[in-house]
DNA sequence: ATATATCACTTGCGAAATGCAAGTAAAATG
DNA sequence: CATTTTACTTGCATTTCGCAAGTGATATAT
């Protein structure tokens, strides 16, 4: 279900880099092939991991959505990144430090930037970015 | 580098299974191929999250061990049960209580069952048998 | 109004990863 | 000494992946 190379990819950089759309997972430099995005994103749905509706002010645009499932993934991303913070790569420090001093505050900051999600600006402060590799 | 359908069902079962030998993670029911299991494990020595080191009590088999990296994987995998626990499937439900009502003291019962590995009997208690399919 | 650009995809195809069954070598057991 | 057990390897068919080049609908520029 997600024991694949790129859903757990597509889910962190919607918590972490706050990515809606389609283009914006395509930027998102690993380097995912447009296919293959297609079908995670499908997958995803499916599993009702995300949701997508369509951009009002735009008709090309999609926006993809984490629902509450997926916002539930958020302690298994925060463990994951600061795993990979610990023995691997540094990202960005100063987001890895912010998660592990206070992950409930960082876990609840994810939520409510994504529940009934505020048209598109980043409510409280947007999060940093930080590309860990895990 | 886990971003592979089997690596993190490999330290799943060592963590909550108690795995340590090749047998016995090809007989965690999911069903992994023979040369795939082989390919994994040698990956999760080269990356150091497992080691291997011969069976003193019988020269064929090989008893494989987690890190400090690999047992460092523990609160990942923990988010990980209880997520899928509470979305998709119903595994093991009291192991699944357990780690809810205290994820710290689950944690430490993976650290010191894996540490400096006492022989082969699973020290405190041995943890049971949850097999959730995340 | 028409041409161009953008967005979210799809299609085709070669390459790589996976799954399955059968085989092998070394050590243990009967 | 023959058979089992253990930890693999090998060969091959099938599936998945990655890349490049479309496609169709909508938006923007001239």
């Amino acid at each position: 279900m997600l024991g694949d190379r790129w859903s757990l990819l597509i889910i962190r950089d919607m918590m972490l880099r706050g990515a809606r759309t389609y283009k914006e997972f395509l930027q998102c430099y690993e380097g995912i092939a447009t296919n293959i995005l297609a079908d995670r994103l499908r997958k995803l749905i499916a599993y009702r991991i995300i949701t997508t509706e369509p951009d009002p002010s735009d008709g090309r645009k999609l926006t993809y959505r984490l629902t509450a499932k997926g916002i539930d993934l958020a302690p298994v991303l925060t463990e994951m990144v600061l795993w990979a913070a610990a023995h691997e790569d540094t990202g960005n420090q100063a987001l890895v430090e912010q998660m592990r001093e206070d992950k409930e505050k960082f876990m609840a900051g994810v939520r409510q930037r994504w529940v009934s999600s505020p048209s598109l600006g980043r409510s409280p402060r947007s999060v940093a970015i930080p590309t860990p590799s895990f």
